[in-house]
DNA sequence: ATGAAAGCGCTAACAT
DNA sequence: ATGTTAGCGCTTTCAT
């Protein structure tokens, strides 16, 4: 005969039976009404302890409606994610809990995902949305589920929505290659149709105009793959005009960069898109925009609260400033 | 008059009523029992859709007893967690939803995340157990809940396991730097409590006696702070037999080793315990004990399955092989 | 093949 | 201050 047993698990009805009170008096117990006599709470206290009783949150959700828990629905869950540890904080703080899916980069992905967060009936969803159609949001946002998107917008949906600015980015890092004596300056990123994409390119066009300096063949932009980053490279250190400095539009893209100019590094410039981890160790350091992930995450978070509590609030778009972080290869003098 | 207009969630109820028909039938249809008639599932389909109606998972769950989530209580959500990546794509497979969430390298926040999560009641619970002290699961243990721990046992209870083998990647380890001419080899890592580094340490001494090598002075552990790795490396590095190469018992380890012997990184030969993002970039690349990290997220969901499908089967500690990746650092020869 | 009714474990009106 | 009772939205016997 098996000793294991799989006990089942004690419901409020029997803390209530073994307690010898009434199962609403259990509920006011757990929930800390205040006026429950100390006699029977210490009877219903017991009970719990000796059951080791504990409530079934998804029948308390169904009864109260809300679920205390923030959808985070973001890109991936293996690499670090610095917004996704600000939202997990600052929800805490709220005494709400996240509840984090990845979308995979993948638009089919995110929307079986969000759905599914719908579906639990969470108090709201924060994504950071693959793709550019999310219409398929609008009767979850009429039902009054209050969705924020972050790093970029939701496309075909009015949401509340947070953003670096990348326009003000670009410029302060075309402004430090600038007052370091550059004035070839190019620019490698991610295809135009990413929302990033599209608004670093459009700004770094802008500051190069604004600066009358050379465009031709300085912007290069497409999928971030190693023999497209090759031939731009290619392109923008050769000829006889060759730039005497880079941007790059995204990480993969500064890594990449990094990985094929190898020792030369010290012979470009380059001033790369959003900070990681390690970038002050490498040789020269690289000099990065870095964006306040914190103050997105708990931006993201608020503005999810907001709505919340009153869904007729018009839609927000809140800009969060970034930082340039000199690091080394930014301050590299033209050749 | 506002036109925002929160409408009400339509229900079950709804559906059937739109189309017609008796609420088991819509039940049946979202079900997808093929015992429905095809005129009947398309005037539900057309109510469904009519209604944007998605069914309520809570309920859904409260009825049947399983949720179909899988728990992932994990150290941090902000750095890259690569096992996290395999956790959610091994239950993607296996048509599981991941709930993540952080404990913070903290224990008490450990133990509310874990039990929040058995308060969802969800199918399964992987853990990156913090502290040793795990008694606490004894009860949702008895209760059916399966719980797999990794990287680390749990304390005080039996569960599944899985554990990289660090005996063995110690011993890899050692071995390369032996044959690449190192006598003189010290260790800084986790206090000895953690249990990654109490391993490591104990199979570190292990190969410097079974090596007929000094071990005065050369085996470094406590808290991962900049200036007790500063005291242990002038330690190490000091007096007239100096260490000609270092083994380091984590990421943080390593980085901070990194960070403090700067441009006298050719002068010592080095092997940090885990990969990281980038190691492979700097000067010299940084010689690595890798984690399967695929394997073991795999393997954590596998474990957990098998106990939801049979709970009286005993408990198994898997551990995972790791591989040893030569970039440099490791194949420096003593000066 | 379809429907009526019970109940998952809890909270919230409404008594008392 | 405590108990009774009705649901939350769904799945599941059990009839028909």
């Amino acid at each position: 005969m098996s000793e294991i047993q799989r006990r089942k698990r004690p419901t409020m009805v029997d803390v209530a039976r073994v307690a010898g009170v009434a199962l609403r008096t259990v509920s006011r117990v757990v929930n800390e009404d205040p006026t429950v006599g100390a006699e029977l709470a210490e009877r219903v206290h017991a009970a719990i302890a000796e059951l080791d009783y504990a409530p079934d949150e998804r029948a308390r959700e169904l009864r109260r409606g809300a679920s205390g828990i923030i959808g985070a629905a973001v890109r991936n869950l293996s690499d670090g994610h610095p917004v996704l540890g600000a939202i997990d904080l600052a929800s805490r703080e709220h005494k709400m809990t996240v509840l984090a899916m990845s979308t995979d980069d993948d638009e089919r992905r995110e929307r079986a995902t969000v759905m599914s967060m719908c579906g639990r009936r969470v108090d709201g969803i924060i994504v950071e949305p693959i793709g550019s159609a999310h219409q398929y949001l609008e009767p979850e946002i009429e039902s009054g589920m209050p969705i924020v998107a972050f790093d970029r917008p939701a496309g075909g949906v009015a949401t509340d929505t947070v953003l670096a600015d990348n326009a003000l980015a670009m410029g302060m890092a075309y402004r430090h290659l600038t007052l370091h004596g550059h004035r070839r300056i190019a620019y490698i990123g991610d295809h135009d149709r990413i929302y990033t994409g599209g608004e670093r390119a459009a700004a770094f066009r802008a500051c190069t105009t604004a600066n009358g300096n050379p465009v031709d063949g300085m912007v290069h932009t497409g999928e971030i793959e190693p023999g497209r980053i090759a031939e731009a490279l290619a392109t923008v250190l050769g000829g006889d005009q060759p730039a005497t400095a880079l941007i790059a539009g995204n990480r993969q893209t500064t890594v990449e960069v990094l990985r094929q100019i190898g020792a030369n590094a010290t012979r470009l410039a380059m001033v790369g898109f959003d900070d990681f981890a390690l970038a002050d160790l490498l040789r020269p350091g690289v000099t990065v925009i870095a964006q306040d992930s914190a103050t997105i995450g708990r931006t993201a978070v608020e503005l999810l609260l907001a709505r919340s509590a009153d869904p007729t609030r018009p839609v927000r778009t809140v800009t969060v400033p970034v930082s340039l972080i000199p690091r080394g290869s930014g301050e590299l003098a033209p050749e």
